[in-house]
DNA sequence: TAGATTTAGTAAAACCCTTTAGCTAATTTA
DNA sequence: TAAATTAGCTAAAGGGTTTTACTAAATCTA
């Protein structure tokens, strides 16, 4: 069953394929009533223009690719990138876009990155120092980086340290001194890569409130875990079996903390009578769980949207050959909102 | 900035395109020092083989599109979709397959399919008979249906019906009458398009178990609805104004349930004391939310994974030329989980 | 040493479309 | 009436890769 291409709708329709092609596009170069004859014929056939050779020639394929930090099956469970990509896609919709998602295959971007047929990136939770990143800078190809460090490209972060500060520092001034951490995993890097633009920051937030009233901070207190409800479970209870006791928690991110508190509950805690718990991001489960999750809350979905925002600016500067890439590093605003775990 | 391309690596390293196309595809044609000698170059010069042109000439892209009803941001604020495509990823991961999500654009499909560099499309919650799908049939563009009846291509469903039978019949069986049902927006379809096979099936289910007991039914109690908590909201809401005083809730997605209890417990209501709700499909958000949320459960994650796995089905018919429609039709169980929003 | 085989590489075709430049016939302008 | 313009269409180039068929040189066989 062979696929059928510009050319036999050209011989079956008695024209070229030149033809074809403006009957499509230009229909203004053609006699209407060829255009007519022509769509007819191609709708009769089932003709449809082959995608990969028009974007091959138009160089542009209309799609938007998303680089995600971990496998896609990961990153659905996660609330956060619920919202964020809401945010993208709300942008794609309007201005009629499609968005492919891309995952480490086997460990490794290379390989989707390869096979991408993208007019863009949105990167997120990669740093610029990255491997992969550096490869597409070296390309020529146009990204935009969410919750990354970033000179040589636009970036969207928001003010992590901050937002972590406020959380640590409500704890400890409502004089909690065991406090446990679970930060999330990037934060410890593998052997081979930097340290983590947002767990970094998140981090030195929550370390800043402790010094800052002298609270001791204590490594074997803090906890990576994966940004899940499994990981915030296992995690809490792992901490539990090393026998630590928490009067507080401070979870880089809201579905750590959820999962932290049916470990906790499961325990016979009670939440936020035996354990205050403050998350992060204000995703939408932190106002729907019981009791709602107090957390510090960021721009999810607005964060998406500047981000495609700044990709599209892009292209247009790479029309204009304008770029003023200082002016592209965006940071939204984070605050605390406290709801029923904490008291 | 000019995108380096296959020539121009061959001439730095001094060979021929096609030495370095062998280099990356089939270095054993090729001397081992001169496979270093052009990677090294193309290193160097940071070249990457176009992807556009790759799945143009190999007539494969390694990408499956999901076609998805509703705008993206839509669908994301929809859990069971949270799911499903966790289903799909997860089967992509294991495959290195990329994903690719189309939404209608401004309205229609068309657009979005025809620049679509896809290998075989999941589609969801469109029947065989849709204009676009059909399109795609005539095409010769392999997909499997998910939610939507179908009879020339594989497909994947769950007992629609048994499910909502199961949800009315207990509620009916507690002795209520005034029930409120807010049904799936898609069952009223719009004027073009036949009713739409998951809503009908719901709807015969729940009508069903009226029937059985002799239960009159009010069509005037039966709100089409957004799949998502603002509708669930704004329909309860709707039927509250329109001077109906339900003493239970069937609501056709968990979405739509969790929304509806919002604006109950807003009115003053008591859930389940002043309101029974089963909900369904039993996403993740049924056993987060409190009252645990009563409902219809259905494998949402394995159907993901099903239909990606008729889909490479497909394609390996496709290789050796057997075709079995009949033996691909998927249909998958349901049943009630009952949890805090039934008494 | 003539002939057969292997090795290492190349030229050219194929994938399918869009676009530019150009051609012919018909119409308008001066 | 000759020249200029327009309408309607086509030929050919170009986009970047992979693959098939082929060549030239080197190695092996008898």
């Amino acid at each position: 069953m062979k696929r059928i291409n510009i050319a036999d709708v050209a011989q079956k329709a008695g024209v070229s394929p030149t033809a074809v092609s403006f009957a499509f596009n230009k229909p203004e170069q053609l006699n209407s009533e060829t255009v007519n004859r022509i769509r007819m014929t191609a709708i009769e056939m089932g003709y449809m223009p082959n995608p990969m050779a028009r974007a091959l020639i138009a160089q542009r394929s209309g799609i938007i690719g998303v680089m995600l930090p971990q496998p896609l099956s990961t990153v659905l469970a996660n609330p956060y990138f619920h919202t964020f990509l809401q945010g993208i896609s709300s942008m794609c919709d309007e201005q009629a876009l499609s968005l492919m998602t891309l995952s480490p295959m086997n460990g490794s971007l290379d390989q989707a990155i390869a096979r991408s047929p993208v007019d863009g990136f949105i990167i997120v939770g990669y740093n610029e120092a990255h491997h992969e990143v550096s490869l597409l800078r070296k390309r020529g190809i146009q990204y935009v980086l969410v919750d990354g460090d970033a000179t040589c490209a636009p970036s969207v972060n928001i003010d992590d340290e901050q937002g972590a500060y406020l959380a640590a520092k409500y704890l400890i001034d409502k004089g909690h001194r065991d406090i446990l951490i679970l930060m999330l995993d990037t934060a410890f890097g593998h052997a081979d890569e930097e340290l983590h633009g947002v767990a970094m920051r998140r981090m030195r937030g929550y370390r800043r409130a402790f010094d800052e009233v002298g609270v001791v901070w204590r490594d074997e207190w803090v906890l990576p875990s994966v940004s899940s409800m499994i990981g915030g479970q296992q995690n809490f209870d792992a901490a539990y079996e090393q026998g630590l006791r928490p009067t507080a928690l401070l979870a880089a991110a809201d579905a750590i903390a959820i999962g932290a508190i049916q470990a906790a509950i499961r325990r016979g805690m009670k939440v936020p009578q035996d354990l205050e718990i403050i998350g992060y991001d204000d995703s939408v489960l932190a106002s729907l769980v019981q009791p709602g999750l107090s957390t510090v809350h960021q721009p999810i979905f607005e964060k998406g949207r500047v981000a495609l925002e700044l990709l599209i600016g892009e292209w247009e500067n790479a029309a204009t050959r304008i770029t003023d890439v200082s002016a592209k590093q965006v940071w939204l605003p984070t605050h605390l909102v406290l709801r029923g775990t904490t008291t």
